[in-house]
DNA sequence: TTAACAGGGACACAAAGCGTCCCGCCTGTT
DNA sequence: AACAGGCGGGACGCTTTGTGTCCCTGTTAA
């Protein structure tokens, strides 16, 4: 890596905040610049700042010799193109992600977004990125006696691994969101539950059922108090974090049977997330019954929290998050790069 | 200029006291790693720091996770760990000079330090910015109605020569120090009073008389009452802003008499500013009446601020230092090393 | 000539920053 | 087992800074 993008890095951790406010300079400079020549009122308007923060900020790059400031309104000065100039290569370095990420954010009405560099399918290292980036949002949103309900995967299990907390939790639940699927028992949201509450000094209770099962054998065991108990409290959690897999693949791993996924791939089944299938569209192309949660309480959430990587779940991404249910996305380059690009496609669709 | 350099350029045009916050932050990490674990109270105490802006900084780094706080005291993290690795190689690129100012400063008793990166002897580029650090500097301490007072040479005519402001500055005025010095037109300390008053839209008066004058040639015109009024201007100024010579080298420039020039030497004349000689430990070595502004008049003077850089400059401005009437030095980096390589000599020796 | 819009001044109010002290708790020592 | 010292965190009063919102006067272009 270079050194420069490694000292931008080391900023990242150490003074976020001030990149923050670069970014609001560079950007008021910029603005100045494709303006030629305004004023302060309809350049606050245009960028959407209030007047008097403007104004702040004008002074100083006033100050700093970037722009001038004459009767008829403010202009770039020629020390502040230079600026500019040499700047523009660094931007995408610097804030690149964060603007991906607002993108992303509003497309899909989320509260936040989080993507970190790299590509979790290709790097171990951008996976751990990944897996603590998912902690540190998780713990910003838990609460005291939270019930926290969590799926499976590779992604959840890096994200459990490295759980941490400062204080231990004694009055949260970590409960998995469904029943046993067949997986590797490394990646069950059962183990990952036990994990978390671990690491973290909470509790946890764990669905001992298989997750897909015919009509009998559902209403059979609702019937059975300590399983009953526990989908209880399943479905009342009030944060949910789950990863996204591609339907294709999360199917074969499930080992459905063959007919099964054939009539997946007929109705279009593109992405998996929580156990239900969802096509391009982010509509679910098939529901059954489940002893954990449903996909009504899935919307009931106040927290819903995705995280998921690598370049080749970026449609899968794409597709959950039309489905609009979530409030947190996290995910890496890679991924949010393909998510920009079929969002470029949509906009020239909708131009065209 | 190496690719890092020229981004930490850019991000202080943008964000002046982003090294600042970015060298607090950083120190306070490494202290508490040097620590192992320590309290706030404590590492406030040795930071020197109030405990509240270091609780501030602690509490940042902490959700950063880079320090964990524990009822012990804190600690740094793994993470806080790497980054300090990381940061290592490059904290003298960015902190190097700031810290040489500082040491430098303390010494000598200053207000403040100035030094660019490089050495103006060898690089144009570096003289250029020498001079505008000096503007920035005269800017700065510049006020309402002052009078400015400045000598020659060829730093003061690159400052001269760069000097702008952003309103035009009426009411100031612009002065020479002392009087004609046999030196070149161009560096003349009138004709850059004259051409920094052009440029800000101050005021200017000129000197136009030898500085060198026996007794009598001094009473003498002394006694002129238009000689007397610009003298008591002159004599009046609150800022004297001057540069510093190696004494052999001014005393030929000057085309003074050989005599002179082997008097000077014999009393270890090692440098010269505002027209007086100094041997090492800052001691006027020679004294003569003045027209222009005398010892008395620079030791009662507000703002006192010396300019002067190149590896070779070292040892004369350290002389001046030691004079101890200046307030702010703004020099190179080359000149900076000297003075520093001086200090340490310094130190050695009385340690032995 | 006028209408629109420019920058700068002003001001009240909110929010943040800061120094300082205290308290209950943990820890290491006696 | 008791204790003392030092810890983090809470609190509070004060100052400084930031901020939204006007208004005023000058410039400009229609």
């Amino acid at each position: 890596m270079s050194i420069m993008q490694s000292l931008i890095e080391i900023q990242q951790k150490l003074l976020p905040d001030l990149l923050v406010v670069m970014k609001k300079r560079y950007l008021i400079l910029r603005q100045v610049m494709l303006s030629d020549m305004i004023g302060r009122r309809t350049l606050a308007a245009s960028l959407e700042i209030t007047e008097r923060v403007l104004r702040a900020e004008t002074d100083f790059l006033k100050s700093q010799g970037l722009l001038q400031i004459e009767a008829g309104g403010m202009r770039i000065t020629e020390e502040g193109k230079k600026l500019l100039d040499e700047m523009e290569p660094l931007y995408q370095q610097m804030f690149g992600l964060s603007d991906l990420e607002e993108r992303i954010r509003t497309r899909y009405g989320l509260k936040q977004v989080v993507i970190v560099p790299g590509d979790s399918e290709t790097s171990r290292h951008t996976k751990r990125e990944l897996g603590l980036a998912g902690c540190a949002v998780l713990r910003k949103h838990m609460e005291k006696d939270d019930v926290v309900a969590i799926t499976g995967g590779t992604t959840l299990a890096q994200m459990a691994n490295q759980l941490t907390t400062q204080t231990p939790l004694k009055g949260n639940w970590f409960v998995p969101a469904r029943g046993g699927l067949g997986e590797s028992m490394d990646y069950q949201a059962n183990t990952l539950a036990s994990t978390m509450a671990k690491r973290t000094g909470a509790q946890y209770r764990l669905l001992h059922v298989p997750d897909h099962l015919g009509e009998e054998a559902y209403t059979t065991l609702m019937q059975e108090p300590n399983v009953r108990e526990i989908v209880d409290v399943i479905r009342s959690a009030r944060i949910v974090v789950h990863g996204i897999g591609d339907a294709m693949v999360m199917a074969r791993r499930r080992r459905l049977d063959a007919t099964f996924i054939e009539a997946l791939q007929a109705e279009g089944a593109h992405a998996e997330a929580f156990g239900y299938y969802f096509d391009r569209t982010g509509t679910v192309v098939h529901r059954m019954p489940t002893i954990g949660l449903r996909l009504e309480d899935i919307m009931a959430t106040e927290v819903v929290i995705a995280i998921a990587g690598g370049s080749s779940k970026g449609e899968a991404i794409a597709a959950i998050m039309q489905f609009g249910h979530d409030d947190v996305l996290v995910t890496d380059e890679a991924a949010a790069l393909e998510i920009a690009a079929l969002l470029d496609r949509e906009a020239a669709i909708s131009t065209t």
